[in-house]
DNA sequence: TAGTGGTCTAGACCACGAA
DNA sequence: TCGTGGTCTAGACCACTAA
């Protein structure tokens, strides 16, 4: 079903139309009324509300009831789930990225667990040491799971390992985190170039999309350089 | 509009209806078919329709063209805005709660910002020490927009201020979270019954509903025993 | 082939908002 | 009063799945 290319649906064409016509128009502006539509393309009132219930359901327009249909403000969103490239770019700091290790390896009972993987299985191991305008700010350890992930290693190591795994659609669209506070090993000291046993922050992540568990990365960041900000909840009141 | 009750809405009945046959119903378990509850409930399939596009929205159910309808996975969530009494209990741990503090003061210029008030306006502060399993884990500011809160000090502090919101539809629904590890002051050290100087967690939110900024919050947790777990994203996939 | 959901029509009446 | 969105009807044809 629907092989038919979706510009030949007639909802899908309204609601495309309708899409574009209101792009950058300001929340509270008018959309076309439905009966409108109707006319304009010829179409039963039913076509039309589907194509604008498929916009109200994404949270573009707004219908109150009596007056018409309108451009909604946009929604809060929370927190999407980000690397530290995109983090630091959206902090407006240059983000650069130093290989310490990417090799396969055979992983332990902890990463094991994690993946939901057996104690030995291959994975790909990544640590790189992170900076922010240059200044150490991260010492992040990547486990990712070699059979969703083949040839990964070869292609080359990209900067961003989240527009990596976009570009296989592996994508982490759902997260396991946790953070915790805790005092820096002598090997994380002299990484980050700080003293031993300085306040650090560890956040843990289990990247997943759909049922597949990608990735497991173990972060720990300078604590006089990094505060963790999240957004969380939504916006349906 | 839509005075009459939702009992008298076909759709809505329809809608109810469903929810309750599949309530408990395994996933993958069959829905029933459009053409039956037409002829069931004796109304258009268009109406059907409606119903039923109401709890595939929600996540109930999914259509598989051509096969039927049938209960869906449940959806993973992300973490809700939840305040320490409910995370202690999804811990499986006793909370307590020792109030410190609460009384009316004058916003100083970091609570006034974050509260959007202007310095010097009424905000309530009620600090608590916060145990789990009877340990000191965390020591907690709030400072509610009075406003807001008529008389939330003469009403008897409540056990758990989310509850307390819930009651007067002022749950947040949206938080913005900064979290950051850094030492104890003298002052938290012996409250927490912890060394001076030990690494902590600080975590701020600032908890909204709609438009409405209802509190903010500063916790400062002993690291030895909170790590704070987090899931991001929608399983929109 | 029978049954399913996906799309679509050409109407209808209702409650509500604004003029 | 007129225009809006909300609800509802009684059909129709299509593409797909499973027997």
């Amino acid at each position: 079903m629907l092989l038919r290319d979706g510009r030949g649906l007639k909802h899908v064409v309204v609601r495309e139309y309708v899409r574009e016509l209101v792009a950058g128009s300001a929340p509270g502006s008018p959309a076309p009324s439905e009966r409108e539509l109707v006319t304009q393309f010829g179409v039963a009132r039913m076509t039309v509300r589907q194509a604008l219930d498929a916009l109200v359901a994404e949270g573009l327009l707004e219908r109150i009831p009596g007056r018409g249909t309108f451009v909604a403000r946009p929604r809060r969103e929370p927190t999407r789930i980000t690397g530290f490239t995109e983090e630091m770019s959206r902090r407006g700091l240059l983000a650069e990225s130093q290989t310490l290790v990417a090799r396969r390896e055979q992983a332990g009972p902890g990463v094991a667990r994690a993946l939901n993987l057996t104690e030995g299985d291959a994975v790909i191991h990544w640590r790189r040491l992170r900076r922010g305008d240059a200044v150490p700010v991260c010492l992040e350890d990547n486990y990712l799971n070699e059979i969703l992930l083949p040839g990964f290693l070869q292609s080359g190591m990209p900067t961003s390992l989240y527009d990596a795994l976009s570009a296989r659609g592996l994508r982490p669209t759902w997260a396991e985190d946790s953070i915790s506070a805790d005092v820096a090993t002598a090997e994380e000291a002299d990484l980050l170039e700080i003293e031993p046993a300085t306040v650090v922050l560890r956040h843990s992540r289990r990247g997943m999309v759909g049922d597949k568990i990608v990735n497991v990365s173990r972060s720990v960041y300078r604590a006089d350089r990094f505060t963790l900000w999240l957004q969380l909840g939504d916006d349906a009141d």
